[in-house]
DNA sequence: CTTAGTAAGTGTTTACATTACACTTACTAA
DNA sequence: TTAGTAAGTGTAATGTAAACACTTACTAAG
C-alpha cells in the first residue's frame, strides 16, 4: 500500500501507432482483457512506473503490448478530464508513433488475437476517450506533414518516389501531381539515390532512394 | 491519508504567461514561499484537484497566484522526468497563456512582492526545470505566430496597426516592412476598423482596429 | 503663423515559389 | 510484335512575397 497526504491521480501513457499498408492509413488497437471496457478495442498503453520517464513508459508499453520497438515517437497531448476512467482519476499522456510497413509483422510476437490494425475509416468503437485521442493524433499527423519530414518514418529503408508520394496522398486524402511532387521532394535535400533500381511488374523499373538522416525529423520550409 | 495499491505520482500544472510591455516580451514569475527552491523564482502553478479538469486547474492557479483571469490558455507539453522535483515524483502539465498589456496591472490583487514580470532576456534562475518549460513555451509562441492569429491575444480591444506590427517584431526579434505588414494583416480578414482614431503625440492620428472574433485563435494560410 | 519633427498612411515593380499540364522510356506478358 | 503499365522528365502561367519612398495630419516650439 502507498499512502499520501493528498490524493494523487493515476498516470498512464497511451500511444496511437500509425502505419501505412494496403494503401491505407491504419492504426494499431488492442482488445482489452480486463475491466473496465473489457473486450473493447483500445489504444495500447498503461500505467507509468515511478522511476521511468514518460517516453520510456510509452516505449515499454508498446513493446509489452504489441511487440513493436524502435519507432518514431512524439508526445501528443495530455488528457485529464475527471471521469474519463470509471475506476479512479486518470491522467493520460498521449503519444503518437509512426512505423514503416515492413515492421508491421512484428506484432506476431504477441497474442495476435488481441492486437489488430484498423483503417482509420473502419475503427471500431473505442474504450474511454480513445477515439478523441486517435482523432487528435491524426490531425497532428496531417498538420506536421506540411512542415516536417515526418513522412519518411512510414518508409522502408529503400523506397521509390511513388511510394513517398503515396504516403502523402493517403494521409492527406488527395491526389498529387507526379512531376511537382518529385521536384519538391528532391528539393528538400533529405533523400538520395541508392543507385539501385526496383523491378516489379510490367513496366520500367523505379530508382530507389534512401533518407539521408534516417530517424531524424526536420522542420522544413 | 490516501492509500493506493500502486504508487501514484503527484500531478501539477505550471503556466508560462506572456505579455508585451515596454516593447518587450515578458513573462510572469512568482517567488517561491516554501521549500523546495524557497526564494527562487518559478512559473505559477500547483497541484491539481481530483475533481477539476487540467485546464480548470491551470486557470485556478493563475487566479490564486497572480490575480489574472480570462486569458488565452493552451496546453504546451507534459514534463515527467523522475527527479525533476526533489520531494516526490511529479508530473507537470505545462500551459502557456497570453495576456494583453492592459490586463497586466491586475497582479496588484495579489502579494506584489512575490510576483514579477521579467523580460525574456533578463530571466533570473528558475526553480526545477522551469527554464526548460519557459524556453519551449517561447518556441511554441514563435512558431504559432506564423500560422495562427495568436498575436491578437496580446492586443487591447482597440489597437492600431503599428501596435499589431510591434507584437510581431518583438516576438520574432526582427523588423518588418510597414506597407507589406499592413497589406498582409488586412488581407487576413480578421480585423476591422472601429471608425475611431487615436490621437497621441505630435503626428497624424492612427485608425483604430478591432478583432472580428475576439478570443478565437484561427489557423491561417 | 510658420517651421520642424513625428508617426500614419498609401502602390507598384520585381523576384520567387507554386501550379498546371503531356509525352517518352523501360519493362513484362500475351 | 504488340499492348499495357508505371517511371521519368520540363516549361509556361499564375500567384505570393519582398523591396522600396513619398505624402498626410498632427503637435510643439520659435
Amino acid at each position: 500500500m502507498f499512502q499520501y497526504e493528498y490524493p494523487h491521480p493515476a498516470v498512464t501513457v497511451d500511444i496511437t501507432i500509425f502505419t501505412i499498408s494496403d494503401n491505407q492509413l491504419k492504426l494499431l488497437l488492442i482488445r482489452r482483457a480486463m475491466e473496465p471496457c473489457q473486450g473493447k478495442w483500445a489504444l495500447p498503453g498503461g500505467f507509468i512506473k515511478m522511476d521511468e520517464d514518460l517516453e520510456t513508459a510509452a516505449r515499454r508499453e508498446l513493446v509489452e503490448e504489441t511487440g513493436i520497438s524502435d519507432v518514431y515517437l512524439e508526445q501528443l497531448y495530455t488528457y485529464g478530464k475527471p471521469g474519463r476512467d470509471p475506476r479512479e482519476r486518470v491522467i493520460t499522456i498521449a503519444y503518437y508513433a509512426l512505423i514503416p510497413s515492413d515492421k508491421v509483422r512484428l506484432q506476431a510476437a504477441t497474442d495476435a488475437e488481441a492486437v489488430g490494425w484498423f483503417g482509420l475509416d473502419e475503427l471500431p468503437e473505442l474504450a474511454f476517450d480513445h477515439s478523441e485521442i486517435a482523432e487528435m493524433a491524426y490531425q497532428r499527423l496531417v498538420a506536421k506533414l506540411d512542415y516536417s519530414t515526418l513522412s519518411f518514418q512510414f518508409l522502408t529503408p529503400e523506397f521509390t518516389l511513388l511510394e513517398l508520394q503515396r504516403v502523402y496522398e493517403i494521409i492527406l486524402r488527395e491526389e498529387l501531381d507526379k512531376r511537382n511532387f518529385r521536384k519538391w521532394a528532391l528539393a528538400l535535400e533529405q533523400i538520395e539515390e541508392t543507385g539501385e533500381q526496383r523491378r516489379e511488374g510490367a513496366h520500367r523499373p523505379a530508382k530507389l532512394y534512401r533518407v539521408t538522416s534516417p530517424g531524424k525529423v526536420d522542420i522544413i520550409k
